[in-house]
DNA sequence: CAACTAGTTTAGAATAGTTCTAAAATAAAC
DNA sequence: GTTTATTTTAGAACTATTCTAAACTAGTTG
């Protein structure tokens, strides 16, 4: 049992054809960020030809299980994030690129722990830039 | 000529019929968050039947003239908000409710001046909870 | 005022990202 | 190997938003 199939059985899901591959592309190399699209295009791109359905049923598996985490910067599109650690991003805004911010390099104070009594998700910073 | 007419003026926009309703609703008392079909519900419950796609239409050109913000928080919609001051949000996942937050209950350091040389648009801190 | 022009509103069509449906395929359990 | 639950898939459906183009209106000019 490989290390991608290992990760898929933690996060209790089937380690099937396409989730492995696309397990491949996403956690092999860098972390990355992509959208539906854009993980579309990279796997046809190197003849993986997965139905844009389960490229979308993956994503959002993948997210429920902990592999994956979901960003919300434009609201014409979901794009997705292989670094589940807390971070926070640059978003260039003609690009459509994404860049980490580690929770070093920027601090946010007090950091919120409740609101309302109800627990806090995810603190989510994005600075948007020109470029 | 009226606050609001004055206010539209301003911004380079002509006063019409329809954008001063809108901007009696939004401006005129506290501020708040809308989406395109709240605010197009809370109209239409006044009594007040402007299209769809004028709300649309008003919304993107308030927006582009600095009189809204926009906010991404969901991807499924796009929030505006007519609190134009720089501030940060509290994101009600269940209700879908914003609540502000001010710059000076929440610090960000070093507050982002540029990246690679490309101004900084703007900050967006969401801090997503339960309730 | 009337005539003109550029900008605005509107219904309905179109678009596009995402989800749904239901049938075929596959993984896991027995 | 047989069975069962899960997954994949093509294509349809859905839905927030934008587009189209015709009717309307605000502002300007004479
Ligand atoms: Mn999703
Ligand atoms: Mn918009
Ligand atoms: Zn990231
Ligand atoms: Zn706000």
């Amino acid at each position: 049992m490989n290390d991608l199939e290992k990760k898929l059985r933690d996060a209790g899901l089937r380690p099937t054809k396409q989730r492995l591959l696309i397990s491949h592309y996403l956690f092999s190399g860098p972390q990355m960020h992509v959208t539906a699209d854009s993980l579309y295009s990279e796997l046809i791109d190197r003849d993986i030809n997965i139905s844009l359905a389960t490229i979308y049923n993956v994503l959002n598996v993948f997210t429920s299980h902990g592999l994956l985490r979901e960003i919300s910067i434009d609201p014409s599109r979901s794009y997705f994030d292989t670094n589940i650690k807390r971070h926070y991003h640059y978003y260039f805004e003609k690009t459509g690129k994404l860049e980490d911010i580690s929770i070093e390099e920027l601090k946010i104070s007090p950091m919120p722990e409740k609101k309302n009594g109800f627990d806090v998700n995810c603190v989510d910073v994005v600075i948007r830039v020109d470029g």
